[in-house]
DNA sequence: CTATGTTATCGTATTTTTACGATTAATAGT
DNA sequence: ACTATTAATCGTAAAAATACGATAACATAG
């Protein structure tokens, strides 16, 4: 009842490194709470990291660790303003995951 | 230094259920070998189980359950077909992932 | 220089994910 | 019924993610 593997249809042209970034990408927001900041920054452009924990029933500490697995993912960018960050979406990268995504899916 | 919080520019419709599916199917493709698996179901369509343990370097058990993950993720359906199991793209949810992707981002 | 406000990092406990071998389940062929 | 083939599930060990309090780092105000 084997069959034999079926030959590709097509090709995804897809280098190590952009398959790399986006599995990094898509486990970024596989988490409830950083869907939640990506949402949130969505809707409220340019806040700070405080506004950000205000938002969300968790403690400073493990909001921080949220922000930065995002930042380092791409989907955000932080730019530190005095004392504060502000935080707003990598507009770039994410029309890259976009686009990418369109490409294979 | 506090600003306060600004005003929210815009709103964003998404629905509790809506927004743990989609936030089940980041986590899912967040995965290098699950990733590895969508990719080769868009390019090989119609494969059985086997054909997916071979072309990758880990054992069929974890493989088995990778795939229950994307299956319950909406990323991908599996047919019965005699002993194996004939596994595709769920190109509805796939549909709906990238639409609702592009509503909110 | 000190105090304050803001955020990042450290150390750690708990939970979840990942991977494996072994076993079970289910179907098809003889 | 018996055997072979295919895939899912079970039990479990190891690794990674998540959350927290405490502390450190850094800029600004006084």
């Amino acid at each position: 009842m084997q069959t034999t593997l079926p030959e590709p249809c097509c090709t995804i042209d897809l280098s190590t490194a952009e398959q790399a970034r986006l599995v990094t990408m898509f486990k970024a927001l596989g988490n409830p709470i950083r869907f939640e900041i990506i949402k949130f920054l969505a809707t409220h452009p340019q806040c700070i990291t405080g506004d950000i924990v205000d938002a969300l029933p968790i403690a400073q500490a493990t909001v921080s660790q949220h922000l930065k697995v995002l930042k380092q993912a791409g989907w955000i960018d932080g730019i530190v303003h005095g004392p504060a960050t502000n935080y707003c979406l990598h507009v770039e990268n994410i029309a890259w995951f976009k686009s990418k995504v369109g490409e294979i899916l």
